[in-house]
DNA sequence: CCGTAAACTTATCGATGTTAGGTTAGGTGT
DNA sequence: ACACCTAACCTAACATCGATAAGTTTACGG
């Protein structure tokens, strides 16, 4: 119980002191990988903290909370996924087989980072998304909208470069048009579904994932066809 | 620091003591509530005891640990999908309109039971199902073979009834042949992509969720007719 | 050289899952 | 009726969690 005025620095050892966006952006990295080796839950704030050789509070300069962490892992997931589904303006020649190579990027990079897409899409938390309030079932209670909405906005421009290429394949013709919204739905809940059993079940398949991926994504395209 | 010697019972008020089966059964229901409404991580194990009537210990005279709860839940889910997936045996007249059924019955029963499928197939714990141990992502720590393979039996037996049906539909001549596994797994991708982007995504739909299944049905099932 | 803001720390809070060890009630045998 | 034993339950405590308040140190611009 020593009052700890006389406390003399107690031997640190010279710890470097970094500037906010370095700092912030080591942080993220360590947290980063912590997420994805032992899980949001287990990657404490104190072990975060340990591997970036800082103190557990010091984190709380550079993130308002353990889940401002994660939601900026997520953005940069995001982004990395936005980017993974443009495909490049040449594959334009080829309207169908373009959005076939939209789906199997979105699962290849679903698969290919498959901690933060369970961050992100399957989280028990999964506050990036607003849980549903219909048919009984409570909104999370801590859920600001303008908060999730702003989270939101990514998953749904991931959707968007889904949906507008059914539109133009419908408008081209190339897929049947009565329903291309629940087209770009169907489409979208069989790479959900792909990436996230693999990612839970692990490949415990029989079928594997490229086969699995080309049969579903022929399976839907064929079905999507004009008659 | 009085050593407790003495204390008279301090007056709990006449406490009902239940059979060891009977109350089990009470923490079990009280526990699925609480997880149903707050979420497992918000259900602490002190609130599910005052619910329950006892003190936190007492619980551990019933179930080992938390999860243990999360587990013996999670196998009356099951039971009940089971259940919602075997469809009545005069329905086998028509084939086809039977693996619609099923594939329904899986999708409706999942959304009825939202917070338990969460629990069960998308929880970031996940320790129902094996993680996937190849492509660089870590086995979960603490799963023990085992015990793994115990409770994935019952999932197992989910699929097991799903793929029988498309079997016995190639058998029938009313599907492709070529990859009747390939078939089994795409379609419970779609069915679990439904279920898993409804849960988390809410219905910001767009397609109701009816239109979007039966869509999504006859997509999966029109790839698959013979040609 | 000095002050001031940024960068970081210590000390602590309430809450979590879990354990060790005690206490009481309900039934059984005599 | 009494002793006993075990099932059922409790109290107290531990380690750890996320988070806050308030202090301390470093670096840099004047």
């Amino acid at each position: 119980m020593v009052t700890g005025k006389s406390r003399r620095a107690a031997k640190p050892g010279k710890r470097t002191r970094l500037p906010a966006a370095e700092r912030r952006a080591q942080i993220l990295a360590v947290a980063r990988d912590l997420f994805v080796t032992q899980g949001f839950e287990q990657a404490s704030m104190r072990r975060i903290a340990d591997a970036a050789g800082i103190t557990p509070t010091a984190i709380y300069d550079h993130f308002a909370d353990k889940e401002a962490l994660l939601t900026a892992i997520a953005a940069e997931f995001f982004d990395g996924l936005v980017a993974a589904m443009t495909v490049p303006a040449d594959a334009a020649t080829d309207p169908l087989g373009m959005l076939r190579q939209l789906m199997m990027n979105y699962v290849r990079y679903g698969l290919a980072h498959p901690n933060e897409y369970r961050l992100v899409f399957m989280n028990s938390l999964s506050r990036f998304v607003p849980t549903l309030g219909h048919r009984g079932l409570p909104c999370q209670p801590g859920a600001a909208p303008d908060d999730v909405a702003q989270k939101t906005a990514k998953a749904m421009q991931t959707f968007g470069i889904l949906q507008s290429g059914i539109e133009r394949l419908v408008a081209a013709g190339l897929l049947r048009g009565d329903d291309p919204e629940g087209f770009a739905d169907s489409v979208w809940a069989m790479g959900h579904g792909i990436v996230s059993l693999v990612i839970t079940k692990g490949d415990r398949n029989f079928t594997p994932i490229n086969r699995w991926l080309d049969t579903s994504i022929t399976l839907l395209f064929d079905g999507m066809r004009p008659r």
